[in-house]
DNA sequence: GACTCTATTGTTAGTGT
DNA sequence: GACACTAACAATAGAGT
């Protein structure tokens, strides 16, 4: 969308890149807040920032903090928790 | 969007929510997918299904697997490691 | 390495099947 | 409780500031 199209592959110019990291990463945060609340479900999300220089990687979560999460998620069945550690721990294994 | 605006709050027809939910996820994993091959960043996603009747609710998440999940993640230092951790430990406090 | 503007492409709510 | 269609609403690429 935009004025152009954009190949699905990196974008090369390191401003470009940012400006479009900083507007899309907002807008995937709005799609999840939208989605877990027009559906009623849980869901979460966690996006690392781009390394500039030598400033420290942010990360971005949804929801945005254990009150929120609390507040929202629904998840207390044992056979759910067992759902979700397995596909955590999958993911968390390549990170490690 | 689409040919009215939608409340943002639960969709009480539960048909509607759930072909609501199956669309947009699938939007969300899109989105995802595309902020992370454009910017060249890691990101991850968890959606959980609604529950319906006694079946297991699905997990679905981005990347889809283990094999795509180390193509493309590049969080290697142990910095990094540590934020991500403190990250999803606040997260699954909520859930446990 | 921000912020606004807007033409343009992208997403989706409601309907029909 | 699937799936296609499409008008209508949203997101955003690129340019300007």
């Amino acid at each position: 969308m935009g004025r152009g199209k954009l190949n699905m592959d990196l974008i090369r110019n390191e401003k470009s890149r940012y400006s479009n990291f900083r507007m899309r990463k907002k807008g995937l945060m709005k799609k999840t807040y939208e989605l877990a609340t027009l559906c009623g479900i849980d869901a979460c999300i966690i996006v690392f920032g781009p390394k500039f220089g030598c400033h420290p990687i942010e990360i971005e979560t949804w929801p945005q903090n254990p009150d929120e999460t609390e507040r929202r998620w629904k998840a207390k069945s044992i056979e759910r928790h067992m759902e979700i550690m397995q596909k955590l721990i999958t993911l968390l294994r390549m990170m490690l």
